[in-house]
DNA sequence: AGGAAGATCTACT
DNA sequence: GTAGATCTTCCTA
């Protein structure tokens, strides 16, 4: 399978975010390869976003995100590590939070990493699927377009499906946009 | 030093 | 399904 290519990622984030639906997320273990399909995202912008890490202008903790687009952006909120890809238009700020994936390869040791009572709540929420995936502030900042990167995002199979859209999880204070985009029917959205 | 933050788990109704 | 405790950084005072 192909990867996505740097350009994917040099557009408006709720494009990115859509366009994520579907795609394969790798992460390369030293002994393994794990992987799931994404189904859920969400869009963040910049200094006009409240709910934005962004909104309040550039820190060295967000500084990712207004670097350049296709990097990883992984931070902690309730003590659980968030994956986010880095996407905006050239020059400007912006990224797409990845909520939930559909997984594919190493479930086992995606649940001896979490243990859940039910197999369809092991990726399904943003603070899940990086502890089953193994992802913490070591993969921040790297490079999802690169092939020796450890997490790497490839086209999926050409599957079709409906995209739902909803407001944001969990933000105070939303835009009107709705930003939170989801595959329609999918068992493994949080 | 204190508190907020894009969440999760558990234990109830 | 909803409620409350608790998870761990980094920001702000």
């Amino acid at each position: 399978m192909k990867m996505l290519s740097h350009d994917f990622y040099e557009r408006d984030p709720a494009l990115v975010a859509t366009g994520l639906l579907g795609k394969v997320l790798v992460r390369k273990l030293d002994a393994e390869v794990l992987s799931g399909i994404i189904v859920e995202t969400e869009a963040y912008y910049g200094r006009h976003d409240p709910a934005s890490r962004a909104y309040r202008g550039r820190k060295r903790f967000n500084e990712l995100m207004f670097m350049g687009a296709g990097k990883t952006f992984i931070y902690m909120v309730h003590g659980n590590w968030l994956l986010n890809t880095v996407a905006h238009l050239k020059g400007d700020v912006g990224a797409v939070l990845i909520r939930a994936i559909e997984p594919r390869k190493g479930i086992k040791t995606m649940q001896k990493n979490r243990n859940p009572k039910k197999l369809r709540d092991l990726t399904n929420g943003p603070g899940k699927l990086t502890k089953a995936l193994a992802i913490t502030k070591e993969l921040n900042g790297i490079d999802v377009t690169q092939k020796a990167s450890q997490l790497v995002i490839l086209e999926g199979e050409k599957e079709s499906f409906e995209v739902c859209f909803s407001h944001r999880i969990g933000v105070k204070i939303d835009l009107p946009r709705k930003l939170r985009f989801f595959v329609k029917g999918n068992r493994c959205i949080s």
